[in-house]
DNA sequence: AGAAAATCCTGGTGGC
DNA sequence: TGCCACCAGGATTTTC
């Protein structure tokens, strides 16, 4: 589910709420995708700060550490004072004297890290290769260009790999190729720099109507207060197989590319 | 080396 | 209704 917009939504919805909050208790189910790194008791007392993103994770600045959170596949948060008792799904609770922010993930896909600072081995593991952020002035073209012209991949698998620019999951590549009207399987190499700097603006919209839509509920996405998005209802391509396309009325195609379905229009990606 | 599968999990869906 | 194969928002690990 959740992908850059999702992330963000998640954030904003529960960041101001947080701030300052002191750890009193800290519960875990099953295990997730990493291991917390540390033991819970040595996240009590801890405050949380501030809460900043950084592609699909969210970074927790507590006053002595950082914790990482990663949605994964199929994760959400939900922050509230009073909450039910846990269920199966529910796998971390970070219990704070504001409320309590729990972490429901079926697939388990997801992960909740500490570590001491983000020169931190494990940190840098997971955010040292992550590219540039699409919704800041940070995201150059120059550099996007430079970097989609060293694939010989197709292009939607660079912009999946998130090395080269981050947050660009299945949903919004699939939107974003089909706004920039590049067809999915296209070489990055062969991309012209004009097809790029469409890309480029095509993925800096897609992202910030999601991110205003509240993201994309496709099955149980929530932010952190309960509310879910609506983007999906305005997807152009993702999830349309054999509709119209809501431009030119062809059919809308479904391909494999690395495992993962690819939708798009045959008649309005060509390049 | 670089790119495609396999992998980690659970749940929902569609076919028979 | 039951069973089974297949699919799903991600990202690392393994295999070609």
């Amino acid at each position: 589910m959740p992908e850059l917009p999702e992330v963000e939504v998640t954030r904003r919805s529960f960041a101001d709420a947080i701030a300052g909050a002191v750890v009193t208790a800290v519960r875990r189910g099953k295990p997730l995708r990493w291991p917390l790194g540390c033991s819970p008791d040595q996240l009590l007392n801890k405050s949380v700060q501030t809460v900043g993103r950084r592609g699909k994770y969210l970074l927790l600045a507590l006053d002595r550490g950082w914790l990482l959170v990663h949605l994964g596949m199929s994760g959400s948060l939900l922050f509230a004072s009073v909450l039910p008792a846990p269920g199966v799904h529910d796998h971390f609770d970070l219990v704070t004297t504001q409320g309590t922010l729990r972490l429901n993930d079926p697939r388990r896909f997801g992960a909740v890290v500490f570590v001491d600072n983000l020169a931190d081995p494990v940190a840098v593991k997971l955010l040292g290769k992550l590219g540039m952020e699409p919704l800041s002035d940070g995201f150059d073209l120059a550099l996007f260009q430079q970097g989609m012209k060293c694939h010989g991949t197709a292009v939607k698998q660079v912009l999946l790999a998130g090395e080269l620019v981050v947050g660009v999951g299945n949903i919004y590549a699939c939107e974003s190729l089909f706004l920039a009207g590049i067809r999915p399987t296209l070489s990055a190499a062969r991309l012209s720099f004009r097809r790029t700097a469409l890309l480029r603006e095509a993925i800096r919209d897609v992202l910030s109507r999601a991110v205003e839509q509240g993201g994309s509920t496709l099955r149980d996405f929530s932010s952190a207060d309960g509310k879910p998005g609506y983007f999906q209802l305005q997807a152009m391509v993702y999830g349309r197989a054999g509709l119209p396309c809501r431009r030119c009325q062809t059919p809308i195609k479904v391909i494999r590319q690395g495992g993962r379905s690819t939708f798009y229009c045959p008649v309005c990606q060509k390049f």
